[in-house]
DNA sequence: CAGAGATTAGTTTGCGTTCACTAACCCTAT
DNA sequence: ATAGGGTTAGTGAACGCAAACTAATCTCTG
């Protein structure tokens, strides 16, 4: 994906204004404001509303921490999260974009961008799963979807939790308690 | 909260709404045609939309199952999710208002009654918590903020998949295994 | 006949977007 | 060096539309 400077910049101040004042505060004229232009001057670097917020979306998964590591397992997961929560700690607001992913999934415009993006996801960590239980490093007879559900669902809650309370807890100690737990609760 | 039939009826247009086209969606003209009336029509029963928002909310924690039961530690917590799986089985439309969730905290007109539900369960849920490490039947050593999010995260996480993938999934049974699953990891 | 509940026909507001236009900055050929 | 042509990034004004909401009016029904 290559961007202009003046795109990055209207990116950037998406997602700014997400994180300060919702989703539904994303309007052209706010995001004008936020950059200090007129509202004509954006549809210079994007065709139309949308096209910017598929951009947002795209470069938050772009942004997205490597999968091809040489980990294997549970391992190769907390690695994933870890590298999140420092893509977090260093854009604190894009916690807050994470609250609006419902919002993107309802509106067909945005939706197979986002299930696609979902689906990528958790095809890659049944994966780091299945050589877990092989290994046996993670405790087997717990259906793969059961045991995704039981390590997504927290981190995910604590990436929001950490968005909503203002980041005003420590994200990383926070994760490591969490990630420490899950291994030590899936180990066989 | 004493209501109306037609009030009720609106809520439940409401929530129809939402759980068919997403909360952008629901707007008075969208409400009024559900349930085969003129907009303006609704301001007989409700001051504004705001009101209608907040009564939905109210009801849907009104809604929610009795945390007054006799059951202590896990049993109680199974329970609680147990009869929501019922209510989201009799009224499945509901799984998908959840998904609003963040667009309410976000709105400051209905942040202070959503984190004020929110905060109630998680208090309620710790102290089952409390009683389960007591007892011995839940293992002690990890704190209760991540025992929280260890048993809520998954649960939250399965009702939305629900909810998104159109209800096509065993709701109940896909509970029972998680909930099967968090009883024996949380074993000591 | 009084009043609850619905209707018709608006108003206001804010949204995304387009229009016509301009100032400033490249090129390149004379 | 400079004038002409083209591009880039901006402006103020306006458009079309859909939203929430309202005033005035009609219509049953107890």
């Amino acid at each position: 994906m290559e961007l202009t400077k003046r795109q990055n910049e209207i990116i950037d101040a998406a997602v700014r204004l997400i994180a300060r004042r919702g989703i539904q505060e994303l309007t052209i004229k706010n995001l004008a404001a936020e950059i200090g232009v007129t509202e004509p001057a954006l549809y210079r670097h994007f065709a139309n509303k949308a096209e910017i917020v598929r951009t947002m979306i795209a470069r938050f998964d772009e942004g997205s921490p490597a999968a091809n590591s040489r980990k294997k397992g549970f391992n190769a997961i907390r690695a994933f999260f870890e590298a999140r929560v420092e893509q977090l700690l260093a854009e604190p607001a894009l916690a807050n974009v994470m609250f609006c992913e419902e919002y993107f999934i309802s509106d067909p415009e945005f939706s197979e961008q986002m299930t696609a993006m979902m689906h990528r996801h958790k095809a890659w960590m049944e994966a780091r799963l299945a050589e877990g239980v092989a290994s046996g490093r993670i405790r087997s007879g717990i259906p793969s979807v059961t045991l995704f559900r039981l390590i997504v669902g927290p981190v995910r809650m604590l990436f929001k939790q950490w968005g909503m309370s203002g980041m005003k807890f420590d994200l990383r100690a926070e994760s490591g308690r969490l990630l420490d737990a899950l291994e030590l609760l899936l180990k066989p």
